[in-house]
DNA sequence: CAAATTAATGATACTCGGTATCAGGTATTT
DNA sequence: AAATACCTGATACCGAGTATCATTAATTTG
């Protein structure tokens, strides 16, 4: 994966600097949504700067291999992801827990069967979609 | 309207002052999201002050009055809004036209049809959710 | 392999939305 | 009218993100 994202870089004529492929190997680890923030916290003990790691986040987004998601907080987060045929954009079906803030992805697309009557109804070419749910989780829950 | 939010406001103990008078007003002018500092341009020659227009939104959206909508540019934005019966929370299924920014509202909730079938799979108690879509409009597609 | 070129870096300063603080002002209560 | 509590605007501050720029490091060229 990370062998994969750094050849991404160079074909694509970017060069394959040190605090690049530290921030690629970072970001391999996670598997939820994460901030640039976060990421600086764990590298800049090895030198790179905050800077350096929101301009390579914004760019790794543009060689689409993080997606920017959109959490109520306020901040930017990212999250790795793969667009499929079936799944045309990146999207995130997402249930988020208001007490622990814990996030759940559904695995079934709830909207995907709607997609098209919605297309038909409104006029637009629909090419992608977010949505999020909010409620209590079963351990928050009593 | 205006009438009736002033009412809520001093039932609820809240004084009702001149800035928040004129708040209050102004944000009934309104009918798509927009920004507390949208709001200040418009009072900042009455003498209103940018913290009171960001604490009396604040303010409005406890008291039920204001919705905050989640865009993708970062601010927040608030937004007139009502609960109903069917709809126990506020919530705004929108489309986003990718290229001119215009915003529509789908009139039938394409998701309330899922959220029984979601909570019991996930387990989580549904309180609310929130629905971009995103595409070009008609007018912008060609 | 150097030298030259160009891209990328980290430090710094800055912007922007939003919030905490606080002394002065204004409604309401007594 | 005096006392109380609330509310205000000014100001300073915060955090996320970006622009600038001199320095450094990767690539290209000879
Ligand atoms: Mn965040
Ligand atoms: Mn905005
Ligand atoms: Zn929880
Ligand atoms: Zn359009």
């Amino acid at each position: 994966m990370v062998a994969h994202w750094t050849e991404t870089l160079k074909d694509k004529g970017f060069r394959l600097t040190a605090p690049r492929k530290a921030i690629v190997d970072q970001v391999s680890r996670y598997a939820d949504p994460f901030t640039a923030e976060e990421v600086y916290q764990h590298l800049k003990k090895q030198g790179v700067g905050r800077a350096t790691v929101f301009r390579t986040l914004k760019l790794l987004h543009e060689l689409d291999i993080l997606v920017r998601v959109h959490l109520e907080e306020g901040c930017q987060h990212y999250q790795l992801g793969v667009a499929t045929s079936s799944h045309p954009e990146h999207h995130h079906d997402r249930i988020i827990c208001r007490m622990c803030g814990s996030i759940s992805y559904l695995d079934e697309c709830p909207m995907k069967k709607n997609v098209a009557d919605i297309a038909k109804r409104s006029g637009y070419r629909v090419q992608g979609r977010h949505l999020d749910l909010y409620g209590v989780c079963r351990s928050c829950d009593q």
